[in-house]
DNA sequence: ATGCTTATACGATAAGCATCGTAGTACGGC
DNA sequence: GCCGTACTACGATGCTTATCGTATAAGCAT
């Protein structure tokens, strides 16, 4: 089969598959989070200007290359970031207003709480 | 086999392992709702009054008895409930009170989601 | 075109997990 | 004592997932 789904446009050249906002289900959006390392990609997402990107490259994983992609799909299907493809880069975003509509509170609390366990770690 | 395969503490017959406060970590708790029969668990313990425990024979569940045993030991010890023994029954309560202090917001912020997105469905 | 950077696809592997049935233990009542 | 209720432990099974290495494609610069 062709790469990804491209299906019957060619003009297309490289998109990816998001699911809409009302297709993000709670069980996979807690699932995606119950990972360490999408975790912290999320975390790291988090703390950029609403509306921006960062390439995959740009966080530091502790994990494989082929991983790491691995990792980002799952995010990407469970409606957590957003992947858009620009030049050889590809922008990583937090999908924060579609998760807010749907869970509000959630991706605070997640982010709040991660972080103030940091601090307790350090201390 | 030996009837008493209780040698060493005699004094505390059935008790269960539970994690204390802080060891109970974020990525545990995401995970351990990350499932739909688990969340239907917690949202029925979440039901009920502060302090009160539910028989795991009260929730209806749509897996064998031996599958719930398994999602309720996952909760435990993930630290989302607690789980006594009385008599022949083991109560079953969230532990709302270590949840919130750690996780201010998480456990409202899913139940709240998960209630809006029944609501949603049924229209 | 050649090469470099970035990210993906593919195949493989090992571990994890949800599920079940069956057998068994603990407790309370008869 | 004996029986029923409530839950558990064990072993099995099939599916999912996290991980990797290697090969490959797409874009940019020279």
């Amino acid at each position: 089969m062709s790469p990804s789904s491209r299906s019957a446009s060619p003009s297309q050249p490289r998109t990816l598959a998001h699911p809409e906002r009302d297709e993000i289900s709670l069980e996979a959006v807690l699932h995606a989070l119950s990972d360490p390392v999408r975790l912290q990609v999320v975390r790291y997402l988090a703390g950029l200007a609403e509306g921006e990107g960062a390439a995959c490259s740009a966080i530091e994983l502790v994990v494989s290359k082929s991983t790491g992609t691995h990792h980002f799909r799952v995010l990407r299907e469970a409606g957590l970031i957003s992947q858009v493809y620009r030049g050889t880069a590809k922008l990583n975003a937090l999908r924060r207003a579609d998760l807010d509509a749907l869970f509000p509170g959630l991706l605070d609390a997640v982010l709040g709480a991660d972080a103030a366990r940091r601090e307790r770690d350090v201390s």
